[in-house]
Parts: structure tokens; sequence; C-alpha cells
DNA sequence: AAGTACATTTGATTTAGGTCAACTCACTGT
DNA sequence: ACAGTGAGTTGACCTAAATCAAATGTACTT
């Protein structure tokens, strides 16, 4: 019924292996398809992030709560993106973090547990890890090193730079808080750079 | 001659796994040791990361330099740490990195297709590199978080609280541009932690 | 021991970006 | 059609941290 071939193609094409038909029957049989409406939770902070999801449609975003009680966005997920906090998925301890759906989301889940089946039982799905976990490294290091080095003007042409598809998916609060900045100062970044 | 124990130890510890004698005499074949005095560059921006190298003894920085010529300190090794800009070691493209010894460094280092080989030949590597990527993306995470949600104050407080041994290895000035600040700045912030 | 090169501290001033507040547009649901 | 809510804009003001500059401390070198 729902989406698997997505899934199927992804893993596919990230690690360039091919998943034999019983490599998609136990994918098909241990990820739970699950929706969410617009503003609904995937994971509270607090809570033990238990499950990974695979984003077949819809869009979502992880945040902190600092102590004034400003949100901060680490991550924006879209299709064809993994959501989970990592930390709290891997160490079952509870997470720092909330992820929150965007717009209507749909989600293919699995646990920690059948996660560690997939990467002993299906080639494809380990290679697949191995190079999500390379290509994360590598984007992490470059978001850090934007974070560290450049003005929030030269972050923003960045992210249109790279990533447009983003602004047209994801509201400019939202980009604001990405980025690390004020709606106001995104605001005003945007009308200058307009000249 | 050089200390290889201190690398078996490390892969052995962080895979849980133990490494065979023909393991062993493999990684000895292929890490080749490697001495740096302090100030010298183990990667110069531009250049390609050919080598990764496991830090026996000695410390070092990952830094980037902006347009107007300032330093931004990523990463900071100590002993039983890799030192690689991982994107270039990984994709092989010109690094936008400079690693340089703070103190007399010794590492030993191998190369990509060797690192690949000792993947797929000895398990407790291929276990460690997985323990590693996850170590790591936890670590990137939360750094991210606190670069975004924290104050100066609040970042320097919990690098001493977390990481106290590197302000005993690193000076003022690098642990500042670490935390993304300018000396001056964390000399006050000290000054006023001392009340 | 003297001399040069760094590190750190302190003070005065500047600035990028945040905060607060008011206003304008959409959209949504009734 | 109309209130209501959220998104974006604009202006006035504020603040954390950077910058500039000078003084002091420390630690290699020869």
């Amino acid at each position: 019924m729902s989406n698997f071939e997505a899934l199927f193609d992804y893993i596919q094409e990230i690690s360039g292996k091919l998943l034999s038909e019983d490599d998609k029957h136990l994918l098909m049989a241990h990820f739970k398809p699950r929706k969410l409406r617009k503003r609904q939770y995937f994971l509270q902070e607090g809570d033990v992030c238990k499950y990974i999801g695979f984003i077949v449609k819809g869009s979502a975003r992880t945040f902190t709560v600092d102590e004034k009680g400003h949100e901060h966005i680490l991550k924006l997920s879209l299709e064809n993106w993994w959501l989970a906090d990592f930390e709290s998925f891997y160490l079952l301890t509870p997470s720092r973090f909330n992820i929150e759906a965007l717009e209507e989301l749909e989600v293919l889940q699995s646990t920690n547990a059948q996660i560690e089946e997939f990467l002993k039982d299906i080639p494809a799905f380990s290679a697949m890890a191995n190079v999500i976990s390379q290509n994360n490294t590598i984007a992490t290091q470059k978001r850090m090193q934007a974070a560290m080095s450049y003005t929030a003007e030269k972050r923003y042409e960045d992210l249109v730079s790279n990533y447009p598809h983003f602004l047209k998916r994801f509201s400019q609060n939202m980009i604001a808080s990405y980025l690390g900045l004020s709606p106001e100062t995104l605001s005003r970044i945007r009308k200058n750079s307009f000249k």
C-alpha cells in the first residue's frame, strides 16, 4: 500500500547495490508506514528516539528550545531523508531535541534493534549506512565552518546557491532559525540583496 | 620501533573486538610512522588529504582562514585521535582546511586505498570505524547545537566541564578560536568567572 | 643575560545582529 | 464577509562580542 519503492530506490541509489527480492520483503516486513499531521511531533524532548523514519512525503524540523524559550532549528528534512535524533536512537538516551512535522508527513519507520538486523543481513543497507555517515560527516563539518567563519549574509547566500529548494519548501522563519538568525535579520538581509 | 601498541589498544577498545596477530602485522605493514615538528603542516589548504594519521603523541589543530585573514579552528586533536580532513580524504577533492602540529607530533599514517583494505579485511577495524562515525555524528551535533543556542560564556563553561584536559594542552588563543571567540573575549569571560 | 616573539590582559570604541513593538498581508475556518 | 492566526516587514533601540590599541607577562633563542 504505502510507497516502499521510494525507499528501495533510495537504498539502491545511495549504496550502488541492488536489493534482492528477499531483501525487499524483509524491509517491507519491518518498516511500518506512519502518517503525521502538520504540527505533530515525531519526537519530543526528553523521550528516547525509539524510531528512525524514512520520509516518503512531507517535511520536518529538528529543533531545541533554550532557557529563554527560543527555538533553534538544527535540521530541516525533506523526502528521501532519514528522521531521527541519532544520539538518542543509538544510545537510547533521552533526546534534547524535538522533531516536528511541518507539513503532512508520511514516513516508513523502524526500530534500532531492527536496523541492526538490516545492517547485518542486507549488504545494500549496510553500504548505504556507510555512505550516509560519510556524507553526514562532510555536511556537518561544512555547516560548522559556515557558522563559525561566515557572516549572516554569506550564510544565506550559500543556502540560496546550494539548497535553493529549501526556500520553496520552508517558511522564512524556519530558514532564519536554521541559519541561526532572527526572522527580522533575515528579512533585512533579503531586502538588501534585492538591490 | 614506533608505538603501534597505542593503535592496537585503541582499535580493540573502541571496537570491542580483538586483533589477531595477522591483523596486527597487516596494520604494521601499512601504517607508516611520521614525525612533524611544531608548526609543521600535516595538510595544507588546496591539497588533497592523501593520508589519515593516528596521533601517537602530540596535538594538532584543523582550521580555515577566512577572506579577512582570520583563522577559525574547527577541530583540536590529541593522542588517540584520527587526523584528516575526511571530506578531502574520502572524495579526493582539494581541502579547504589546514592541519597544523601544535606540538611535536608523532602519527601513524596510511592512505585511503589502504584503509579500504583494512575495512574489508580486519573486522575490528571496520567495527571501530562504525563506532567512530557514530560518535562523530553525535559530537558534531552537540557542537552545532552549542554554537547556535549558547552564549560565549556557556560554551566556555561546557568546555571546562566536558573537556578539562583541553585547557591544559591548548593555549587560550587556540581555545578561543575553537569556541568561535576572539582571544580578548575569552580572557574577559575567564576574568568574570573567577568571582 | 638580552632580545625577540608570542600570549594574555585591560580599556575604549564599534558593529552585527537581536529585541521589542507596530503594521501589513495573506490564508484559514466559520 | 469576517474574525483570527501566522508570516513577513519596518523602525527604534540595545547588547554581546569584535576590533583597535596599548601594556604586561612569559618563554624560547642565541
